[in-house]
DNA sequence: CATCTGACGACCG
DNA sequence: GCGGTCGCCAGAT
């Protein structure tokens, strides 16, 4: 699997915001939802410039494990992003993609299966 | 091919 | 607000 179109938003995150891997699951239709997102960042190519520290999880808290975690710390704040223990102002500093990655933009609305809810119920 | 794993998110209690 | 669990799917063994 390329993740090229994930870098793509990754990169356009600009200098001072972050993203959501469900966002980017989002903007890109990300099946696996934010867990394939995720696998993307984890296979985050290095040398390619991409700001991978400008991505978080759901409510801004900073997942990516040591000693990546620590360095992205440092990124964030070098920024002038305001952290907070392990968590970013994302009412601050949350930042949307645009939506203009994916070459078919009409966004087809596939047949969405009802969710088992009989499970853990 | 089968099995385990993992930079996540949503839901229930 | 917190913990346990499922769902998703690609990569590695």
């Amino acid at each position: 699997m390329s993740w090229d179109p994930v870098y793509k938003v990754v990169k356009q995150i600009p200098r001072g915001r972050v993203t959501t891997y469900g966002a980017l699951a989002k903007a890109l239709r990300l099946r696996g939802g934010a867990r394939t997102a995720g696998r993307a960042m984890a296979a985050t190519p290095s040398g390619k410039g991409i700001p991978w520290h400008r991505v978080v999880g759901d409510g801004g808290r900073l997942l990516i494990p040591e000693p990546y975690g620590s360095l992205q710390r440092k990124m964030l704040q070098s920024e002038g992003v305001e952290l907070v223990e392990f968590r970013v102002d994302l009412k601050c500093y949350l930042w949307s993609p645009v939506g203009s990655k994916k070459k078919g933009a009409k966004a087809k609305q596939k047949a969405r299966r009802p969710r088992n809810t009989s499970k853990r119920g």
